[in-house]
DNA sequence: ATAATTTTCGGTAACGTTCTCGAAAGATTT
DNA sequence: AAATCTTTCGAGAACGTTACCGAAAATTAT
């Protein structure tokens, strides 16, 4: 299988390789005519421009690398997918990497994408990466990395983060306005920022409505159903039960219900829900959950837009920082108040 | 940022070129004693080889693409996950990319991949792949590909498939052996081979049992919540209450499931129901749907060995098949027998 | 000791682009 | 008419690696 090359082309028509090159590089100094001409004729021999001789040309990959902690829930894929919407339009490529949440699998990740000499990163950190080393030395030596939803404050780059602190307060205010005065909070993982700010919309809720409560209200967890599970059934064994459950994400939400169904709770009567990045899970479980949606697409999207101008801007780029919206989809595991109706 | 070259090395130790890459490359005509040196000072140097230069060298991308209908649900990234282990050990990168069910989109993507000049491809068809011109010249040309889960026979490439027919067949028996004697596949869209397979699986069981049955009970769906929500719709509006819906995967299974439930059917005595393809959400819906479950990373890994094998054989590849085989999951949605306990 | 082989290596040409430089031709100015 | 500027183009280097060929050195065979 014999490549077209631009050398065939200038053969055929007798010029040289810098005018056919020229001819596709939108460059000024080519006539019009004859850069309609080999154009023409390159389409005629059907030509196909190598992307790997450019790259060593140009001495840049057009390749960037996305990392996340893990692709089976919607969300990650969901913002993947916003990524290689911009980055294809601007003729990037992606490479996608799972730290499957764990630190050195990261960090493994990232040496794999420099040896394939990444262009920039796109990272929402594993819920274990709390050394930050090896990001600091790669952003001081400018290497171009946008940071999305895990992100760590302490890292000077660009930032896509979802507004956790406002939407976790609303999630709370929602509870609140449903009566329930003893909501216990199904924190993620420490370490990450996500973390940190629903912790503080969801104690800042209680305070505007100077509702009390006490440290036993706020207990730490995973990401998954299983560790949903768990802390369930911790609560249902020390005795103290809750009148409702803010969980950091949907599966962990989903998991503690299923605890509380299975133990002859009343949902949302004896205790209501309400999780985090609304999952197709979320409206499949019975009660449907009430939870926060992320605009997932639109993350990726804008880190993707973000990454793309650090890497084409020489020098001085200034890290920017985004923050999204979403909204609180309220269905039946929250709603206690049923006397609209 | 300046790069180390194999030229710097071979400055720094008064050799060659030639003499520094035979040593990272295995070759047999250098001494185990300045290969050894060689190694060291490159270390030293913290020389990174360009996998760039070394394509286009080559003549090869080292890179593969993938292109999978959708990856909002978790089967097709557990799949990728599989591709990508296998071929990241081999030195290959993949590129990902989604055709979103549409063939339009799908012939886009392998034009792209074609202009990154990826070494080979695996897809999974979208549901709109009815028109194999384009493969069948693409596999005519030599060039690799491996076809996985919705595979189309007329192709002479390699495959990897679960055995439908076979889990098809062990779900209707499950639902016979029941007692049910009423039941309707809710089938997917026709052109797939999985969709004749998983018919042909539902049918011959039937044919085992000696049950009868009429074109009534074989319905033609999508693959999504909705479509299998929209089918439920028009049975229940029809009038003619089967006692089992096996459907084609589990996303129209459970589609089926919330509107039967909403009309008061009781799940699995008045219906019971059987999905394909396991997903967590099988186990969150009420009554947990019993579903074949596939080996999805397998299925990646084994397409990744068989690729990796058809682009490193020059001459003479012979396409192979594999099939796989998974599990039926027995789950509350299906078990009307409730005697033994 | 000479010839034949093996081992080891250096020089150089590729791979397909883009980039830099300078030159020829044409257009414009003085 | 000479001088200057603009437009257009070609020659060749460069990007970093591997492939190929032949030569020197070391080893073995005659």
């Amino acid at each position: 299988m014999k490549y077209i090359t631009i050398k065939d082309i200038a053969k055929q028509l007798n010029t040289s390789v810098s005018t056919v090159s020229r001819a596709f590089n939108d460059k000024a100094d080519i006539n019009p005519e004859t850069k309609a001409l080999v154009l023409k004729t390159a389409k005629a021999l059907g030509y196909r421009p190598n992307p790997i001789a450019k790259k060593l040309m140009q001495q840049r990959s057009f390749t960037i690398g996305i990392i996340v902690p893990e692709f089976i829930n919607a969300f990650f894929p969901e913002v993947i997918i916003g990524v290689q919407e911009i980055l294809f339009e601007n003729g990037y490529q992606v490479l996608i990497a799972q730290s499957s949440e764990c630190f050195e699998t990261e960090l493994k990740n990232i040496k794999t994408l420099e040896d394939s000499m990444v262009d920039g990163l796109i990272v929402s950190l594993s819920s274990e990466s709390n050394n930050t080393d090896y990001y600091q030395n790669l952003i001081a030596s400018g290497f171009p990395i946008v940071l999305f939803n895990r992100v760590n404050n302490q890292l000077n780059c660009s930032k896509v983060v979802f507004n956790d602190y406002k939407w976790a307060f609303f999630a709370t205010e929602h509870l609140i306005n449903q009566g329930c005065k003893n909501i216990v909070h199904l924190k993620g993982r420490d370490g990450v920022s996500l973390t940190n700010e629903r912790l503080r919309g969801f104690l800042d809720a209680h305070q505007k409505y100077q509702l009390s409560y006490n440290k036993n209200q706020i207990v730490a967890t995973g990401f998954t159903l299983a560790d949903g599970q768990k802390a369930a059934q911790n609560i249902i064994d020390s005795g103290n039960i809750p009148d409702a459950i803010f969980g950091a994400n949907d599966p962990v939400t989903i998991g503690a219900m299923q605890v509380f169904k299975k133990n002859g709770f009343s949902i949302p009567n004896d205790i209501a829900f309400v999780g985090f990045t609304d999952s197709q899970m979320a409206t499949i479980i019975e009660p449907p959950l009430t939870s926060v949606s992320q605009p997932a697409r639109e993350i990726g999207e804008e880190a993707a837009k973000i990454l793309i101008e650090q890497i084409e801007t020489k020098k001085g780029f200034q890290p920017k920082s985004i923050t999204l919206n979403g909204q609180l989809n309220i269905r039946a595991s929250s709603l206690k108040i049923t006397s609209l109706k």
